[in-house]
RNA sequence: GGUCUCUUGGCCGAGUGGCUAGGCGCCGGUCUGCAAAACCGUGUACGGCGGUUCGAAUCCGCCAGAGACCUCCA
């Protein structure tokens, strides 16, 4: 328990980190085990399963003659019989791709309940259809998880809902694809796994720098999610530049002046983005459009188009909905223009200093100071309009 | 070995028959005292070989390369 826990901990960080929202219930199998037992007596009880030696497996063989195993994984019964592995210890079943619904424990297994069957353990397949029975009910529409559970794992889970319920509990499966490094997957065994910490803090081999949570978030956004997608440094730094610039654009949308009339067009922006997301969650399509947006929103700002007052505010509503509310990205930088006063007063003292310096053409002293406080990690830019300053 | 998927310009990554995806980078320009930012311009990209079609990155076949699952644990 307390290994679990220490992961627990460090995921709940980690999502945190990413403005992942927390789940309304995390169920554990472990305290599920009545409700699992449950299922098991219903399939028995339709004539799905059978029990051996204190063991009950799912009748694979029994259940395809009525229904369809294999339907989502695009496999059929007569392909998977030919080729299953034969493994030890599998003899007591009927058929090898029968699966186990509860496992007799041998005696040094730790985790073990009573049951009618024996003490022993529900198998793995089990306790997602039954948590999600009772915490969803007998159907729900969206049951997501890695393509590299469609089989087995979710094609028992369909054939355990449609034995103990008589129908399936899921509408859509969502299946996200894997990750690869360096155009290699990521695995231990190849020594190129990376963990979220590792990635916020740069501490790995094969990293460059430190990635910050937001621009992970950015850089598997910019990718479909059926898509494999590949981390190098190249592709996350390439991210993080994206994001600060749509993260600018963002805040140069507040300063924005509105004209009498509009040369632009928000509502076909608003259109084509939602379409996109709308086309099985196109976040990279989304995306897309939101940098046509933000060529728009410069382009306002620099006067070359005009935007009137409506259009303004609903472009402002726009991106705070898709950017912060939808795509779920936040703030991260310490913003320490608005919020730390002293700092905000001090880099204001120097930027007084700097503009009599630029008006002596004194541009030594001036560009010492924009050097020195980029050094220090403020940086500074003129515009037009005067000097922004941003903490890095 | 079986089933399935993928291969896009310097890098990443959309796109299922005809229309500029987008981001990052490179190069040139505008602006600026300089720089940065911003804006403008700039890419005969679709693994190879054939086929279907008026037309293919997109459909079909073969070949090459990569990956997932096919077993335990979840």
């Amino acid at each position: 328990m307390e290994v679990v826990q220490k992961y627990m901990n460090t995921f709940h960080k980690n999502m945190e980190a990413l403005n992942v929202l927390p789940p309304n219930i995390e169920p554990r199998a472990s305290g599920h085990i009545i409700e699992q037992q449950k299922m098991i007596d219903s399939i028995l009880k339709n004539g799905f399963g059978y029990e051996v030696n204190g063991s009950v497996y799912f009748d694979v063989e029994k259940y395809n003659q009525q229904h369809n195993y294999g339907k989502l994984s695009g496999r059929n019964l007569d392909d998977i019989k030919t080729n299953t592995r034969v493994l030890e210890g599998q003899s007591e079943k009927k058929n090898s791709y029968d699966f186990a619904l509860w496992k007799k424990a041998t005696p040094e297994h730790i985790m073990r309940w009573p049951s009618r069957w024996s003490d022993g353990f529900p198998g793995w397949h089990l306790e997602c259809s039954a948590m999600s029975t009772k915490y969803l009910g007998e159907q729900f529409d969206i049951h997501g998880g890695g393509m590299d559970l469609t089989f087995p794992h979710h094609e028992c889970e369909i054939a355990q809902s449609v034995a103990s319920q008589g129908k399936e509990a899921v509408s859509y499966w969502m299946h996200n694809n894997m990750i690869t490094i360096n155009g290699q997957k990521m695995a231990r065994s190849l020594g190129n796994f990376i963990t979220l910490d590792e990635l916020f803090t740069g501490s790995h081999e094969i990293l460059t720098q430190a990635y910050s949570p937001m621009t992970i978030r950015f850089f598997i956004l910019q990718a479909h999610y059926r898509s494999t997608i590949d981390f190098s440094n190249e592709a996350l730094q390439a991210s993080e530049k994206g994001l600060e610039r749509l993260m600018a654009a963002v805040k140069t949308l507040n300063e924005l002046i509105a004209s009498e009339k509009s040369t632009v067009n928000i509502s076909s922006l608003k259109e084509k983005c939602f379409s996109a997301l709308n086309d099985d969650i196109n976040s990279p399509i989304a995306i897309a459009h939101l940098f046509d947006g933000v060529k728009m929103i410069n382009s306002i700002k620099t006067g070359k188009e005009k935007i009137s007052v409506a259009d303004l505010n609903e472009l402002k509503l726009f991106y705070k909905n898709m950017v912060f509310d939808i795509l779920g990205f936040k703030e991260e930088q310490s913003s320490a223009s608005g919020d730390n006063e002293i700092l905000g007063k001090s880099i204001e003292l120097l930027l007084t200093l700097r503009n009599e310096a630029k008006a002596n053409k004194d541009w030594g002293t001036a560009d010492k100071i924009r050097d020195e406080l980029n050094e220090i990690g403020i940086e500074l830019k003129d515009t037009k309009g005067g000097v922004d300053w941003s903490v890095k």
